[in-house]
DNA sequence: GCCAACGTTGGC
DNA sequence: GCCAACGTTGGC
């Protein structure tokens, strides 16, 4: 069987909640919390172990992409959903049946510079079709083109290279 | 803090 | 199964 190719993701985060910054303090976290089907359907049945992702700092001055990480482990039920005192409790959710998942992701490289949303949306003739510059595009994780993530990282001046 | 966009819920 | 009401996201 052919291995299977590298995807790439765009995850967003708010840096007051958790910044690229405290995931490169803690070296790999799990994504919890998330709580959107599709966003689900991405970390359930798609995103896998080394896959790379856009780390994205939302309600942020300014917003942007801060930095990347890769996928450290694939998805499997996240475990807030069943704790009765966590925010994300669901009461819907069983251990037999979980609703929702998350995956690991682990530091790679927080970019100097952060590329804004303002840089996205002005490189539109490079990033044309890319979610996260689309209005009104909430979903908190995309998955982004190859050509985009490398564009993404150029304007970064990022040290981290795609082959 | 405002509010547009859009996802989810629930009454019918 | 429709759709109004409601809640959340996230840029500004």
């Amino acid at each position: 069987m052919a291995k299977a190719e590298r995807k790439y993701w765009l995850m967003k985060s708010e840096p007051d909640v958790y910044s690229v910054e405290d995931l490169r303090r803690d070296g790999s976290t799990y994504w919890d919390g998330v709580r959107n089907y599709q966003a689900r359907n991405f970390m359930r049945d798609e995103m896998q172990l080394g896959d790379w992702v856009l780390y994205y700092h939302s309600n942020a001055t300014p917003p942007g992409v801060a930095g990347i990480a890769t996928v450290s482990k694939s998805g499997y039920p996240d475990p807030t959903q069943f704790d009765a005192k966590s925010k994300y409790f669901d009461p819907k959710a069983t251990q037999e049946k979980p609703r929702w998942f998350l995956v690991d992701l682990t530091f790679k490289e927080a970019f100097k510079e952060l590329v804004s949303l303002e840089r996205l949306k002005n490189a539109a003739e490079e990033l044309e079709g890319m979610l996260v510059i689309k209005k009104g595009q909430r979903l908190s994780v995309q998955p982004v083109e190859k050509v985009h993530f490398k564009q993404v990282l150029k304007m970064a001046g990022a040290k981290a290279k795609l082959r």
